[in-house]
DNA sequence: ACCCGTTTGTGTCATTTGACATAGCCGAGC
DNA sequence: GCTCGGCTATGTCAAATGACACAAACGGGT
């Protein structure tokens, strides 16, 4: 993991873990995100007849593993994860986060394992679908298999901005697009606040994670982190990620505001 | 491109250039490829009544600009192709190289217009289908959605892996694992004869073009290929890949024989 | 309040990779 | 057969990034 250097593990189960519980689908909390377009009544009585309840994972839990069965789906309800693959030698890329409203474990679904682990980096909330049922959802109603591939095709496009980053960007525009990247994602569900005058999001993010997600060595993701922040243009530490001058930071990564169309959910 | 470096460009229009016929899916030259498994007759019906004929385009043309409206996708019929992003300031990635079977311009059905463009780097056969119809046919018929989904999934797998070794992997594996990914792909799509002594892909590719995948200067792309090439690993010219050592190149690479399942298209 | 593991920060040096410059090669067109 | 442009190859040097070693801050648990 972040190019040698000691490394966390998944670290222990405690009380509070997954606790399930089920609130109807009227009462979700994505429900007036911004960026989200909530599905109508009728969906919605869809959704309650196939989903398995919610659950709720506390901040650093694995919500799946990599190389587990993978024989159920969720929505992110509440709260942001990384999504990330380990080599046998135990290098890690973070290939994703995972926003409310992203639905998580669709490619296992249909491989059987998981390719890669979740892991909660805040409090989380989650809309658990049992993978069989899931697809029945997607085949029964058009309109579901309609916004999957939806999602899908979203997922894929962040995929490959993700994949420029690492391929052309040097160290210091690659972390401006992934603090820009977090920030936008973020006003788009509503974490980020879209009329103060810093845009910041509040995550919990460790610069070896950072790391591990831009392909950079820890300690060279730190001090780039620190000449960003001393040059004004971010300002990220390992509770919140504040942009500071917004549109210098969008012009430095090219920002495409293509990418922000409103989302469905299910 | 390729980190600097003089550009070669999109090429000119010839006369042979994207000429269209059609074909009855019964001879559709995806039939008996060796990992695919083909629609049974009431699905290609379905198709048939969908599709917008085929179109033949030659090594090197361009068939989808990025940027442009995106109102149709195709399956790959017969050829590769190379998917690409480009910078405001020239920088490139390729993101994706896209084999026989495989569904083409999803993400810009949606998002409305091309985030990528696409090149054929041999001479390609594409069954084309206008944007409205395809999404006919996903919501009319849930075992093609199903199929679609069953597509986006393995191909954000892919992007998943090209995101893993772009972030964790240094030069030389990374040319190793590009190599047999290609090679593997070129197995499953009956591209590569399964039996001979060594595995060879023929594809034209340019060393530019590989250091645009992967991320690497085009000079240290040349010399790394030389390398893997004199250690007797990949021997990978400007017009075809071979693993003379197949099993100690998966070795190096950590290949996972799960990603081979056979594969639906459309 | 103390301990201890994790995270962040800093200095120094090694390595990988990129930049530039230039030459040979090879295929396409005249 | 020659010229031309893109591709491949090679040498030399510079820059970006990684490795290692260690200190300081932080945070959770007892």
């Amino acid at each position: 993991m972040h190019r040698g250097g000691g490394g966390a593990s998944g670290s222990g189960q405690n009380a509070a873990e997954m606790r399930s519980f089920n609130q109807p689908c009227r009462t979700c909390p994505l429900r007036d995100r911004p960026g989200l377009v909530a599905p109508d009544a009728g969906q919605r009585e869809w959704i309650e007849r196939h989903r398995a309840g919610e659950r709720a994972v506390p901040r650093g839990e694995e919500v799946l593993r990599q190389g587990a069965p993978g024989s159920r789906l969720f929505t992110v309800l509440e709260g942001v994860l990384m999504r990330s693959r380990l080599l046998e030698d135990g290098r890690r890329q973070v290939v994703n986060i995972m926003f409310p409203g992203d639905l998580v474990g669709l490619q296992a679904a249909f491989d059987g394992e998981m390719g890669h682990g979740v892991t909660a980096l805040t409090d989380t909330r989650l809309c658990l679908f049992p993978r069989d049922r899931f697809m029945e959802l997607v085949t029964d109603q058009p309109r579901f298999a309609y916004d999957v591939i939806w999602l899908s095709a979203r997922e894929e496009d962040a995929l490959e901005q993700h994949l420029v980053a690492l391929g052309q960007r040097p160290a210091r525009e690659r972390v401006a697009y992934l603090a820009l990247w977090l920030v936008e994602r973020g006003l788009q569900t509503g974490l980020v606040a879209p009329d103060s005058a810093v845009a910041t999001l509040h995550v919990p993010i460790t610069q070896g994670q950072i790391a591990d997600m831009l392909g950079l060595s820890l300690v060279h993701t730190n001090r780039t982190l620190q000449a960003l922040r001393k040059a004004g243009q971010v300002d990220w530490n390992g509770t919140r990620i504040a942009i500071p001058q917004l549109e210098t930071v969008r012009a430095m990564v090219g920002f495409d505001p293509r990418g922000l169309p409103k989302r469905p959910y299910i």
